[in-house]
DNA sequence: AAATTTGTTAACCAAACGGTTAAACTATAT
DNA sequence: ATATAGTTTAACCGTTTGGTTAACAAATTT
């Protein structure tokens, strides 16, 4: 129910709204829902964000703005792509477990309304891939890697790594695991994907 | 509007709820605006359907009875894993370019009520990946391929397939392509991903 | 301490929602 | 032709929804 007294309402609001928005998603989320959650009154919400829709934003570009910053390990450091895939497969699994509801949540709304990434994209601090397609071409030229198209690279490797957050229900069924059971799954997939990454890539 | 006159209302009411509830989910879909899609009545939805909740599950197991036969090609056929490889990514692809609604509206609602694949666990015709692991097994023995968990195998080979389909707003955004270019690409993918899995696990 | 701004609440509102009803229409069986 | 069963509709219903209002309470300013 009620949080503690000293947190400010505008950011237990955020906070209420966060967990509904991130497990029922705009549609499925009821302001009243929130309001319960962040223990006052439903006319707060709307003093402090005017409508569901902009304290929908408010929480989106919150949520987007933890993704983002988990793909610099990839496309903005400076190490070797075999380093850069181990430590960004170990980094973004970790954080993951942490937010599981994430990337369902973005993956889900933005397809609801594909416009709604324009709006982000204006924002500076939104990913770019060109270093890291820099840094492949190199590898590539030096013989390291085998050759391959950057952004097809690129996908494999967020695939591999968001894909068993996003098809938890579907693969818990397919593989008959229990909570318990998925997690270890989830847990040996930190070096396990690197490793399938990197065999896939390096040149022998 | 109105469909050809021929055309039963029951299938009318399954088509037009089909594609409402598979572009904006069970949640973000109107019985009104499924109504006036199959041009008739409101009341004829609860006359055949009862409720929204009777009407979303015949499109959902409609829905998934369509994906779970594709997962044969890698699950239940005889050649050997480069093979099953090879062909599922060709198959898989293919069909999900005829249907790209299809993916984010399964995982999407089994996210939202994750005891609803457990009433398609009990159908006849739930994939089961028994006969798969086998054949990995198998070919690890004889050192076709590399030792690796089946599991995780059929996890990375599903993932690496499905994601270009749900997360198709954000590579767009991420790789600045259109929806032209993120067609060839995702067409590239057929053979792609098929070599990008195979040199992963083929023993060299 | 009086006035003004900011924060909070209960009560309310119109619209939208899923679902129902009763009457009418259509095809089939008697 | 007439009764019967199945199909379709317009109108309606109670509830829930996002949002507003007006009055009140607590700070903050003067």
């Amino acid at each position: 129910m009620a949080k503690v007294k000293d947190e400010n309402t505008e950011e237990q609001i955020l906070d209420a709204a966060k967990h509904i928005f991130q497990s029922k998603g705009m549609d499925g989320a009821r302001m009243q829902e929130i309001a319960d959650k962040a223990g006052i009154n439903k006319a707060m919400l709307h003093y402090y964000y005017r409508s569901k829709q902009l304290l929908f934003e408010a929480v989106f570009k919150n949520a987007f703005s933890l993704l983002a910053p988990q793909l610099n390990t990839i496309l903005n450091d400076d190490s070797c792509i075999e380093d850069k895939i181990k430590n960004f497969t170990v980094d973004y699994t970790t954080f993951m477990m942490k937010h599981p509801y994430l990337p369902n949540f973005i993956i889900q709304e933005l397809n609801r309304n594909e416009d709604f990434i324009l709006k982000l994209k204006e924002n500076t601090g939104f990913p770019t891939l060109e270093k890291f397609k820099e840094k492949v071409t190199d590898e590539i030229k030096q013989g390291k890697i085998i050759p391959i198209d950057a952004d097809q690279l690129f996908v494999n490797i967020i695939a591999l790594n968001i894909f068993p957050f996003l098809g938890k229900p579907l693969i818990k069924a397919f593989t008959n695991k229990d909570d318990k059971s998925y997690k270890v799954f989830v847990e040996k997939r930190k070096t396990e994907v690197s490793n399938f990454i990197i065999n896939a890539i390096k040149n022998t």
